[in-house]
DNA sequence: CTCGGATCTGTTGTGCACATCATCAGCCAG
DNA sequence: CTGGCTGATGATGTGCACAACAGATCCGAG
C-alpha cells in the first residue's frame, strides 16, 4: 500500500466521499443549507454522473436529502434529536470499554500525544472554530481505534457526526465561548492521554464521557438563554 | 396521505430501495451475492443510471459495495463482526426501554397480536425459511417503534440487518433447525405481546434480549459443530 | 504438455443531452 | 388592491453511448 501515483476510480470517489463528510462535519456546509450537484461537479473537475453517486451513499448514511426539482440539502436535526443522539453517546461511551477494549499501540498512543500537544497549542481564532472543529474530528477518529467492535465504532463515530455538526454550528453563532470550549477539549485530550498511558481503557470511557455529558450541559444552557 | 394514485420519482426510489434492503435481510440475495445493474433494471423496467444511485445508497448504508469491472456484492460479515453485532444488540435492547420508551398504541398493539397470530400459524415449509424470515422482518420494523429514540433505533435496526442475514443463512443450509426457530419465535411474540399488554416495556426489552441471546448462542453452537 | 501473453467479454464508471419537477416572478382578471 | 394563473428558470432525475477496468479465454511459443 502506499502508491498513490495511480488513484484508481474507486479510490477517487472514495476520496471525495471523505472530503464531503469532513466538509459537512465541519461546518463548511451548515445543517440545512444547499450542495449544488453543478457547483461541486465543476469544482472537482469531475462530471454529475460520479458526484451523484457520492451524494447518493452520503444519502444512503443519513447526511444528505436531495429533493427533486428544488436541491440537495445537508440534513437538520431538531432539538428532540440531538437530545437523543447525546444520550446515546453517554451509553456508547461506556460500551465501547466494556464490549471489545483494544489497547492502543505506541503508534496510537503517540498520536494522540501528538493530538494533546495541538490541543495545547490551539489558540482562539474569533472569527473560526474551525481549527478546534478540525481537531476534535481527528480525535473521534483516533478514538474510533480503541475498540475492536467496529459496528460499534462506526456507530459512535456516525453519532459524533450528528452532534458536532450542532455542536459546531453553536460556536459559530457564539452560543457557545470558543476560548473555554478549547480549554475544556485540551483538558479532556490530556486526561484521556494519561488514562491511555496507564492502560487504562475504562478510565478513559469514563473521562470520556464525562465530557460529553458536560458539553451537552453547557449546549442545553445556551439554548435555553439563547 | 394515501393518494397512491400517482407514485413521484423520488417515491419510487425509495419503494425500489426498500425492496431491495428486504431482499438482501430476506436473503434472496445471499451475503457475498453479485447483483446485476443491468438485470435489476431490466427488472424494474428502468435504466442503470436510477438504479446505481439506489446501489449507492444501499452502499452508503453498508449493506452492498460495488467494485469497478467486477460487480456490485451484497457485503459479508465474518464471524467476529456478527459476534460483535449480537453483543451490541444485547446491550441496545436494555436501552431501548431505558432510553426513551414509547408506550405502544392501541393500533400498535393490534399489529403485535397480528404478528402472533402469524407467528402461531407458520407451519414449517421444508425448503423455504423465507415466510419466518418475513415475519421476523416485520416483527423487528413493528418493534422499532417502541422508542422514540430514532438514532437508536435505525441502528438497532441495522444490527438486525446484520445479523438476520447470516441468521436467515443458516436456517437455508439448514444448520439451524426451522421447526425449533418457529416456535421459538412465536413464543417471543407471545411473551413480548404480553408484556406489552400489561404495559411493561421493560419486562418487553428483557424478553427480547434473552432471545436474542439465545439466538445467538444456537448460532455458536451450531458454528463450532458445522 | 506447459506457460505466457494477447484478446475477448462482461462489468462498473463517466459524460452528456434531455425529461420532470418545484419555485418564483410577473401579469391579468376580478 | 388582491388573488390566482402562467410562464420562465433552475434544480434533480433519467436514458443512452462510450470509456476504463478485471477476469476468463484462447492461442501459440517453447
Amino acid at each position: 500500500m502506499g502508491a498513490e501515483g495511480t488513484p484508481s476510480a474507486l479510490d477517487r470517489a472514495d476520496a471525495l466521499e471523505a472530503e464531503l463528510r469532513a466538509r459537512i462535519c465541519l461546518l463548511d456546509y451548515a445543517p440545512g443549507e444547499r450542495l449544488s450537484e453543478t457547483e461541486l461537479a465543476a469544482e472537482f473537475g469531475i462530471s454529475r454522473t460520479p458526484l451523484r453517486k457520492v451524494l447518493a451513499r452520503l444519502e444512503g448514511a443519513g447526511l444528505l436529502v436531495s429533493r427533486h426539482g428544488v436541491g440537495t440539502f445537508v440534513t437538520e436535526l431538531d432539538d428532540e434529536e440531538l437530545d437523543q443522539a447525546y444520550a446515546l453517546r453517554l451509553e456508547l461511551a461506556s460500551l465501547a470499554a466494556r464490549l471489545d477494549p483494544a489497547l492502543p499501540d505506541p503508534e496510537a498512543l503517540s498520536r494522540f500525544r501528538h493530538l494533546a500537544e495541538r490541543a495545547r497549542s490551539l489558540r482562539p481564532n474569533p472569527d473560526s472554530p474551525r481549527p478546534l472543529a478540525q481537531l476534535i474530528y481527528d480525535f473521534i477518529q483516533a478514538q474510533a481505534l480503541l475498540s475492536t467492535n467496529r459496528p460499534l465504532m462506526d456507530f459512535a463515530t456516525h453519532l459524533y457526526t450528528q452532534t458536532a455538526r450542532l455542536w459546531v454550528h453553536s460556536l459559530y453563532t457564539s452560543d457557545l465561548d470558543l476560548a473555554e470550549e478549547i480549554q475544556l477539549f485540551a483538558r479532556e485530550v490530556e486526561d484521556i492521554l494519561q488514562a491511555l498511558e496507564a492502560g487504562d481503557l475504562e478510565a478513559a470511557a469514563l473521562i470520556h464521557r464525562a465530557h460529553v455529558s458536560l458539553s451537552w450541559r453547557r449546549l442545553r444552557a445556551r439554548r435555553g438563554t439563547g
